[in-house]
RNA sequence: GGGGACGUGGUCUAGGCUGGACUAGGACACCGGAUUGUCACUCCGGAGACCGCGGGUUCAAAUCCCGUCGUCCCCGCCA
């Protein structure tokens, strides 16, 4: 006889045999009767055994029985209105007392809830995330399967990709000597992939970087990756980029994402929200309020330090104590921040800057800022790029802190035109990658004032979180080198690291451009959860250690031996 | 690499500041008993912890100090 699921049985069942099968979730032993709630992935019902049999928390076990509507439902229960009346219970396997209850919603420490991740997973939290996940994989597939894209697999066992982070590296037997680095990302096959007339490729692909862990980095995370062949411009590839958001979203969480995307400029980002990645669910957006201070003025602090002043609103915020400014000025000036100072509308105006600076002046920036009575302003000065970033950190902290940001809404946004360069260590590093295509008309200035020029770059920012990152790509081998040159990669160090990706360009390689997904990343948000830890089966601690399988772990003398590796004691 | 929080029976936790009646308390789980309509069943009884580990201070340490290990969060690092 067929399996029926626990969780799918209602009152139209009534009367039917039927064979269960699944996890005992409860037992409520009453002498001459005993009710289980039984538990299989579908759901729960309840069990009534007449003739009592010994049953302990997961034990699992099969029975055959017949539905039955219910005396006294339980609304509780999908469902509530029947049980099961057990004529037959078979024992498939014993649980030993448990190292974590299964039945309760209390959490264990995390290092016990990954030794024994079997009995956590079984949990309606991480069952709800694993399935969530899998809805928004078949979502993606689905969609980029009508569009057109062809999913191709990539080397796990390759070399050293330019992402910028540490290398796990594989010692080769048969090379001894080399390693494969897993790779970081599939960066250069995708685009050797569209080269080879893969116009549409994508991946859901397992991505690897040695860096320390955070709540929202594991050692190895997901990336939907993709890449599309013949796009020179962003806006090309955004509409199709909106419309799997969308489709995922809705596919996944049932939420209707508005089309299309705002884009938002990096210089934009950075001066009205302080950050490039910002979370546009709530105000408070900085303004600048240097031409509001007297050309001569008499404030000392000013005077010789003033480079840039900026302002940022905080709505409710005149009910924080002097002190607590205080506290917030303090830790804002110790990060490089020339001063901060306050403005609060309430009873009037006051100010920490008060004795130096008229009422007129201060009334003239609460209302740039647009702050109304019962507000606060905060007032940085200070370089040019501290002030914009720290005003950015107390935005979100203080939005935060004060509950301003609404938990149900989603701001997705498309930051562009990411400056091409960023200043390294005596040197200039790559803004994304150094495959990233400058803007054409930025090509001037590329030897002349690289950090002006912009880039052919984008990322998709959700609720201040970083969701989706990439670029129009450079497919002509001289732009390419010549990116490598201005980032001090010499033409021996080019051809020995990426000469079998030049080599691609040589023969033919279209306009071409795509995207990476933190995949985890948004299933956590999707799923409105911490850390992506809980949207990850087998996820590590923050030691990189998988306390399950005591991952990593010494080898024996042998295999190390075979690899030609010794180690140092 | 740096900063912070936490670590008490199987699980969650109280106690810790202010060391002594802590012989470490509770809840859940576990074991035994009672119980024919429960649904976080209930009731009675029981077992289970040298308070992560090591050292120090003290007449006395779960409690204070140092170190170490583990977990988590953050900075650095990392798209």
């Amino acid at each position: 006889m067929r399996r029926d699921g626990c969780g799918e049985l209602r009152r139209e069942a009534a009367g039917r045999k039927v064979v269960l099968a699944g996890w005992v979730h409860r037992v409520r032993n009453l002498g001459g009767v005993t009710f289980v709630d039984l538990r299989d992935a579908s759901g729960i019902v309840q069990l009534v055994l007449r003739n009592g049999a010994h049953l302990a928390h997961e034990d699992v076990v099969r029975v055959t029985g017949t539905v039955c509507p219910r005396e006294a439902p339980n609304p509780s229960l999908p469902t509530g209105e029947i049980e099961i009346e057990v004529a037959e219970i078979e024992v498939l396997s014993r649980a030993k007392p448990l190292p974590l209850p299964v039945a309760d919603e209390g959490s264990p420490s995390e290092e016990t809830r990954l030794r024994y991740r079997y009995l956590d997973l079984r949990k309606p939290r991480l069952q709800r995330n694993l399935r969530l996940r899998h809805r928004a994989a078949l979502a993606i597939r689905n969609y980029l399967d009508k569009q057109g894209f062809v999913e191709v697999e990539t080397p796990l066992l390759t070399r050293s990709t330019p992402e910028g982070a540490r290398d796990f590296l594989v010692p080769s037997r048969l090379a001894r000597g080399s390693f494969y680095a897993l790779p970081q990302s599939p960066q250069l096959f995708k685009q050797i992939l569209v080269t080879s007339g893969v116009e549409r490729y994508f991946q859901i692909v397992r991505c690897f970087r040695d860096e320390d862990l955070r709540a929202d980095r594991q050692p190895e995370f997901t990336q939907l990756d993709l890449e599309m062949a013949f796009l020179e411009d962003p806006e090309e590839l955004f509409p199709l980029l909106e419309g799997l958001v969308a489709h995922v979203f809705r596919e996944a969480i049932g939420i209707e994402i508005d089309l299309p995307l705002p884009r938002l400029p990096y210089a934009e980002a950075l001066a009205r929200y302080g950050s490039d990645k910002p979370d546009l669910r709530f105000g408070m957006e900085i303004v600048d309020v240097i031409d509001l201070f007297p050309k001569q003025s008499v404030l000392a602090v000013l005077q010789d330090k003033i480079g840039v002043a900026r302002a940022l609103p905080v709505p409710g915020g005149a009910a924080k104590s002097r002190s607590q400014l205080a506290k917030l000025a303090e830790a804002a000036e110790g990060q490089g921040l020339d001063l901060l100072a306050w403005v609060k509308l309430s009873e009037g105006i006051s100010s920490s800057l008060g004795k130096h600076v008229s009422a007129e002046i201060l009334t003239a920036i609460a209302a740039r800022a647009g702050a109304e009575q019962g507000d606060l302003v905060l007032v940085a000065v200070g370089e040019g790029g501290v002030v914009e970033t720290a005003l950015g950190d107390l935005r979100l902290r203080l939005a935060r802190d004060l509950g301003l940001i609404p938990r149900d809404r989603w701001s997705l946004v498309w930051v562009v035109d990411f400056p091409l360069f960023k200043e390294g260590e005596g040197h200039l590093d790559s803004e994304h990658h150094p495959f990233t295509s400058p803007r054409s008309e930025d090509l001037p200035l590329l030897e002349r004032d690289p950090l002006k020029v912009r880039a052919k770059c984008y990322d998709l920012v959700v609720n201040g979180v970083e969701l989706a990152s990439g670029s129009i790509r450079i497919h002509r081998r001289e732009l390419q080198e010549r990116i490598f040159r201005i980032l001090g990669i010499g033409g021996e160090e080019a051809e020995q690291r990426f000469g079998f990706f030049l080599r691609a360009l040589d023969y033919g390689a279209p306009p071409h451009g795509g995207i990476a997904f933190g995949l985890d990343r948004w299933v956590m948000m999707m799923a409105g959860e911490p850390s992506i830890r809980e949207v990850i089966a087998f996820p590590k601690t923050t030691t990189g250690a998988c306390p399950l399988t005591d991952a990593p772990a010494p080898v024996d003398e042998g295999q190390l031996r075979e690899l030609g590796l010794r180690l140092e004691p």
